[in-house]
This record gives C-alpha cells, sequence and structure tokens, in this order.
DNA sequence: CTGAAAGCGCTTACAG
DNA sequence: CTGAAAGCGCTTACAG
C-alpha cells in the first residue's frame, strides 16, 4: 500500500535512458533533447517524482537555502524585511532557513554555525558587529554573506542599510530647531545592539553639540516593549519634570511614551514633545500620530534578495555597500518648546 | 591557503579510529569508549570539524528541519508564533525552514513541495483548508503534521487554535448586550481564509439569531492595513449613517476604523463601538483601547514547538487537537449604542 | 546529445 | 565497544 518514494534511478528506468540524463533534464532541459525530455517528464509525472534535496544538495554543494538571522521575528521592522526577501528569493526557488539570536553574539554564533553546518548558500544577518567566530566560520564556507540595517564606507562585508549615528543627529537636530533644550531618551538596549547604540550617540552628539547636556539620568534603556515605553517617562520625568522632549529607540516605545505622558496629565507635543524610530505602519494613524524616523525595512529585504542571488549566479563574493535614506518624518508629536 | 574542509574521515584517520566510530561518539556519545571520545574530540576540535548536514541528512534520512508555512510573515501574529515556535524547536537543535504563501492555496502547494523535496521532519502550517495535493503529498513523506489557529475536533489532521466560530459569537454578542442593532463589518478577505470566514460566519449568525439583519451593504471586505480600515468606515457609513457598531477582521483594521470615525467627527465608543481580533501588543496602550479577542499566538507556537518534536521524538503520528481559549477582551471601544 | 561510473560525506545494520 | 562495507539519491567530469 505505502509506496517507497520513488527515486531518479526509477524515472530512468521507466523512460529508459541513464540517471544522467534525467538529471540534465531536470537543471538543464535544453543540453536534453525534447522528444527525451518529453518522455522523462512522463516519468516523472507518472510516479509522483520529487527530487531529494539532501541527495541533491551533497552531489551538487548547492542547498537552494540561505540563512537568515534576525535579533527577533517579533518585530514588526525584521518580519517586514524577511517578507520581502522570502518573496525575492522564492523565484529563484530558494527558501529560507531562519534563526534569531535574540540579541546574543553567542546565540548568534551557534546559529551561525548550525546554519552552516545544515548547508546555507548565502547568510544574510543584522548589524555589523557579530562575533568574530562567526567571520572565521563564513570564510571557510566561501558563501557570500550580507549585514543588513548598517551602512558603513569602510565595511569589510557587505552591508544594506543606513547611517544610524546621522539618523540620531536628525532627531536631535529637529527637536532643537523647534526650541528644546531640556531632552529625555528612552533608549533600546545598547549592548550587542549597534543600531541602537549609534543612534544613542547620534543624538548625544547632537545635543552636546548644540551646548545642552545629557546626563545619565536623562536616561533609561529598556527592552522595546510599549509597557517599557509608558514606565520610562514616568521614571525620566520623576527624576527631571523639566524635560521638554523624549526621544524613544523606537515606535513601540513611543506609543508606550505617549500613554505614560496621558497618563501625567500632559499634552502632546503641547506639554511634551515624542519621537520614535521606524515608521512601523499604524503610526501615520494613531492620534497624535507619531514623527519618527524611516527604516527601510522592505528595501533592505529587496535589495538582501537581490545581492546574494546575484552573488551565487555569479559565483563571486564581492563586497557591497549600499545606502538607503532613513529620512525623517514629521507627525504631530513634536511641536515648539513649551514656554516656562 | 584555503584548506578544504575537513571530513569525518579526516576526523577517524586523525584519531587512528573508523568512520563509524567518530558517528558514533558524534550521535550517541555513550556507544563509545570514553577515552575514544576523548581521542575524537581532540581531533575534531584540532581540524575545525563541522558535520554535513546534506550528507547526515541523506545518510539518516532526517534534516533537523521544521518547514512552517504562514500566511504572511509580516503580520505580528504570525511573527509572534513563529517567535516561539522558533525558541521551542531550538533547544532540541531544529531548525525553521521558512516559506509564506500570501494566502493563496496554489503558492502553497508549491511552497510545501518545495519544503518535503528540501528536506523537512515536520510541518507546521495556518489554517485548516489546504490544497488537497497537499495532504497526498505529505502522506507521501509520512511526516508529522499540525495546523494552528484552528480547532476541529473531528479534523483528520492535529490541530492548535481556537473555534472562530465562538469567537464571532462572542464578539457580537457583547455589542448585542450593549443595544446595538445595527451593525458594519469590516472583514479580512474570506476566500482561502477559513479563519476570518468563520469568524464572519459566526457573527452574523449570532446577529441573525438575535433578530438582526446583516444586508451586503453593512459587509466591507478588504486586506488587513490600517489604511483600509479607515477608508472602510467611510465606505460603510456613507450608505448606512445610523450603523453603530462597526466589527473589524483584526485589531489593525480596528485601529484604522478608529482613525475614519475620528476623521468623520464620530467619538468612540459614544457614537461608534468598534471591535478588533487578536490582541496585539499595543492595543491596551492607545486612547480609546481596543476591544478585542485575544488570540492565543504565543501558545500556539510553542504548542506546535512540542506536539512536532514529540512525535519526531517518538516515532509516531498522532493526531492531537488541542483547543485554546480566545478571550474577548472589553476596553474602552465599545460601549452601549447610544440613543436616537 | 547521452551513458557509465565515480563520488559527494555521512549512517547503520551486520559481524565480531 | 569497534570496524568494514554498503548505501542514502543525486551530480558531474569524462568519453563517445
Amino acid at each position: 500500500m505505502q509506496k517507497k518514494k520513488p527515486t531518479l534511478q526509477d524515472v530512468a528506468t521507466q523512460a529508459k535512458v541513464s540517471t544522467a540524463t534525467v538529471s540534465r533534464c531536470l537543471n538543464n532541459p535544453d543540453m536534453v533533447r525534447v522528444e527525451v525530455q518529453e518522455k522523462i517528464n512522463r516519468a516523472i509525472e507518472n510516479l509522483g517524482y520529487v527530487p531529494d534535496g539532501a541527495a541533491r544538495a551533497l552531489a551538487s554543494r548547492r542547498t537552494q537555502t540561505l540563512g537568515v538571522i534576525v535579533p527577533t521575528i517579533d518585530n514588526s521592522i525584521f518580519s517586514k524585511a524577511l517578507q520581502y526577501l522570502q518573496n525575492g528569493i522564492t523565484k529563484a526557488n530558494y527558501t529560507l532557513l531562519l534563526a534569531n539570536n535574540d540579541f546574543s553574539q553567542e546565540v548568534e554564533l551557534r546559529e551561525v554555525q548550525s546554519l552552516l553546518s545544515r548547508g546555507i548558500d548565502g547568510l544574510v544577518m543584522v548589524g555589523a558587529k557579530h562575533h568574530p567566530e562567526i567571520y572565521k566560520a563564513i570564510k571557510r564556507y566561501q558563501i557570500p554573506v550580507v549585514n543588513l540595517w548598517i551602512y558603513d564606507p569602510e565595511s569589510e562585508y557587505s552591508c544594506i542599510g543606513f547611517d544610524h549615528i546621522k539618523a540620531g543627529n536628525q532627531i536631535a537636530k529637529h527637536l532643537i530647531d523647534l526650541g528644546h533644550k531640556n531632552f529625555g531618551v528612552i533608549s533600546g538596549i545598547r549592548e550587542n545592539n549597534d543600531r541602537a547604540d549609534e543612534r544613542f550617540r547620534g543624538l548625544e552628539q547632537q545635543i552636546e553639540n548644540a551646548g545642552f547636556t545629557l546626563d545619565e539620568d536623562h536616561i533609561v534603556e529598556c527592552h522595546y516593549t510599549v509597557e517599557n515605553g509608558s514606565k520610562s517617562v514616568h521614571t525620566l520625568l520623576d527624576k527631571n519634570p523639566d524635560i521638554t522632549a523624549i526621544i524613544c529607540g523606537n515606535d513601540i516605545l513611543a506609543i508606550g511614551a505617549i500613554h505614560g505622558a496621558q497618563e501625567r496629565g500632559l499634552k502632546v507635543p503641547e506639554d511634551l514633545s515624542i519621537t520614535g524610530f521606524d515608521n512601523i505602519e499604524i503610526l501615520p494613524f494613531l492620534k497624535p500620530s507619531i514623527t519618527t524616523i524611516n527604516s527601510p525595512s522592505r528595501r533592505m529585504g529587496e535589495k538582501a534578495a537581490d545581492y546574494i542571488l546575484q552573488q551565487i549566479k555569479d559565483k563571486t563574493n564581492n563586497v557591497e555597500r549600499i545606502e538607503l535614506e532613513a529620512e525623517l518624518i514629521v507627525r504631530e508629536t513634536t511641536g515648539p518648546a513649551p514656554q516656562i
């Protein structure tokens, strides 16, 4: 009853050709006469033959699989990039082997080793800083790699992303231009997150250049949850009631921050300006709509797909560095600093 | 310079044992004497040996890989389930091969074939309705399968989820209890989405049982975007100005709907009640906070991991049907029907 | 354009 | 507890 899965050999036998010919018919049809192709295709259809990926990978040293490691899947900016990365590679009959590193370099190293061992033809990661062993391992496997979400003209590896320092500068400048002098920052955890760290440094630098200060008690670091955003507003304003602008590490924190401000009876932006980061889809529809910086998630996913597929196709491993724009989007949560 | 990747054979040679022993040392260490283990581990370390997944898969007929197909990655309820599914299987050294079907049965079929061909030890899908060929293909490969997001006590395949008809009932009942009589519905696209369809039928049934009607011009079907939520409110209210409650297919649509209501100068919930579905993280922090039904994404992901790993471990393929609660969460967007 | 044959790097009865 | 050997299902020079 339960038939065994047919193999290439079975197809060859039924079509009365060699396995080599069947293999060619599958992979390079134009190397095979049309009549023979038809015979083979009939046999394949007939037997319900499906090639075995493991055997194919072992013999050809290619897996038709790309590895991708994001910090967490459960964040719309990463899942959006994944979606478009996926769409891009599906056409070329590639599939994603997915892992997350949970913002830990050690976990990431293990995941990379696991992916490499399982067999991948290319690797996509997020951020510039990775465990040194990762780079060694990659070198060994000689596969194309690209780091998303960062842009560094000097980087040794390919990258597709934007300049987070510049992004931090932009936000701070926007608020300074509005007359704010006293800032609060609700940042994501900066350790092991070079993007969050550079954004922070960008805005700190801009604030200090403008002649203001950013003391330690004006800064909170926390994981990206709405609840943390809300709580942190209280933490900051309890200590420093005259903060007039709070810069959040991402939109989720900003949504929480608005909630926290409302709990304190503060009006946004009249009493307190708030900024986000990423520009998630719902932002323009919230009341008040949130000022933010747009993260080009979609384009990063698409371009990563293009880049890796191109390298595989050309059997090259060229370093490319693609800078994308991350523009400031001014909405309703930022306004002139209140007069005291 | 560029050394070849070491193989099991190299390890065996260096450790002066057979490849069989090295293989055992890797997979079933207690079948090997401790002293020999040490010799082998030293050689592995020394050579930087990493097993080849393809060869291993071909020889053992196991890939340590699970396939998962979601409608779209770019929706937090699915990405959240993925995150926990992933976490659950990582411990067992499994990795996810990820695909999305973009809400199309044909695409899903192709993806399933691709995953099976690539080699997976188990498969996780969303919803009950799949292309018939999918079930045939799965049968052939004899791997455990589980459908998430649905619960059907009669289903032929394992499922982990909740009853969408009941969920639809609950929402409608809540609004009816509040005195609403005239309803609008902004549903997701129901074709190829059994969850959306059953939710719709659940609420339709409850509304009609209560003696009210739900005409066609009280219903809009659209993709799950904030913008569609906002537009659809206008579509519905332009035609039927006396609708007092709008039931949305998910939270994203509901956020858009609130925006649309505000554009019309309507107060939520005083003039118009609005409900969502899924209970995404930010909901309680929005103003007004949104009444919704909680989708147990996290638990579905976790339980799917447990189920599949258990089946693989036991080499069984038992059908399990796990019902999870999807409770109504009443917040600020629903209130008594306005007096006319 | 096609075939015979080696080989990809493992695992696993089988025998001892 | 260990080894010799077959075999997993393909691909790919090589030869014709």
